[in-house]
DNA sequence: TGTACATCAGTGAACGCGCGTTCACTGATGTAC
DNA sequence: TGTACATCAGTGAACGCGCGTTCACTGATGTAC
């Protein structure tokens, strides 16, 4: 039957929200869309109505994490607290316990090898994120603001992959609080 | 037929080798029996005869790889030197594209979260790395050395995984070369 | 304003397909005598 | 040393199963007159 279109665009936003929240906690391949339309309230059929194919929604799922993390380093005060804050927040074990609302790259960044539009949205937040970590936030003398962000990217990164990776609760914890000294 | 148990041991290790490649390669998810006792020459059949599922078989990998891995280690000068030139070839283009012999951290850390066995291998792995980089290479005035080395290896693990996101050969060279320097 | 009809998102059964896994069978090897 | 037989890794067809995807159908909404 036919549906008001306010509610159309409402269960549009409903699935990526879903998708971009299950993907980032079990990876795409083991999430199937009736699982995401389920989570939505409806039956998996009309998924089509609304994306053209699986590989469709994995692009605009990263795209849609990705506006969000960009949505809260521009909520951080902009000074070395805020700074610090954030860090902090990305370092810690709430973060690294819940990857469905938490960094797009680290939960996804090892699983899009062969999947160019996929790929091609990670890239293009990791750019702006790098643009906006370097601009936002003070980096020492300013000389090198785009290097250090990388290498704190890398480090923050991978220190939470690392987190998530540790079945033993102690080094995990280590690997988080040595990587935010 | 029966087959010499030389043979059968051979066949093993081949088929051990083929899965910590191609998991490497692709993930696990993404590759399947046959693919790997095809990679080994022979039907998919007999794989139970050799191991007792897929998921044996990832964990088994994990730890395949990751002797692999720790023999480098122990084969690079324990100096100065010697650790840069590890970290030079971590962090290199070479490294970057070709994971199948690569770092299995990188590769298939985040796409372990829910099989325990696997994440076990995994933490096992990552344990004995710390332990190895700690005591093998020279750090400062050895004041933190395990410190030190979780912190390089978040860096380059970070960094590996970000270069290998990205398709912009121009972004994914300066992670590689900011991280490294 | 009221009526007739076209629209189109949702329904839910069905489709191929590839996967992990199983199994009856084969036949050279290793062992018993 | 020679023969008879048990062993067991490999063969390849088959199995369920869940997946992504399709489709004929439904029926309230929006539009035309």
């Amino acid at each position: 039957m036919r549906y008001p279109k306010a509610e159309t665009a409402e269960k549009h936003r409903r699935i990526l929200d879903a998708a971009a929240r299950l993907f980032r906690e079990r990876g795409f391949a083991d999430v199937s869309l009736a699982e995401i339309m389920q989570a939505t309230g409806l039956t998996h059929g009309p998924f089509y109505n609304h994306f053209a194919s699986k590989q469709a929604l994995m692009s605009e799922a990263v795209a849609h994490a990705s506006a969000q993390s960009l949505g809260r380093i521009e909520c951080a005060a902009s000074s070395e607290a805020g700074k610090s804050a954030y860090l902090a927040a990305y370092l810690s074990p709430a973060h690294r316990d819940d990857p469905g609302d938490g960094c797009v790259i680290a939960a996804l960044a090892s699983e899009i090898g062969r999947e160019p539009s996929v790929k091609a949205a990670m890239t293009t937040h990791l750019k702006a994120l790098i643009d906006k970590m370097a601009a936002h936030f003070p980096w020492g003398a300013k000389r090198d603001a785009r290097g250090d962000t990388i290498r704190v990217l890398a480090s923050t990164v991978g220190a939470l992959i690392l987190a998530r990776a540790v079945d033993d609760e102690e080094l995990s914890a280590e690997i988080l609080r040595e990587v935010g000294r």
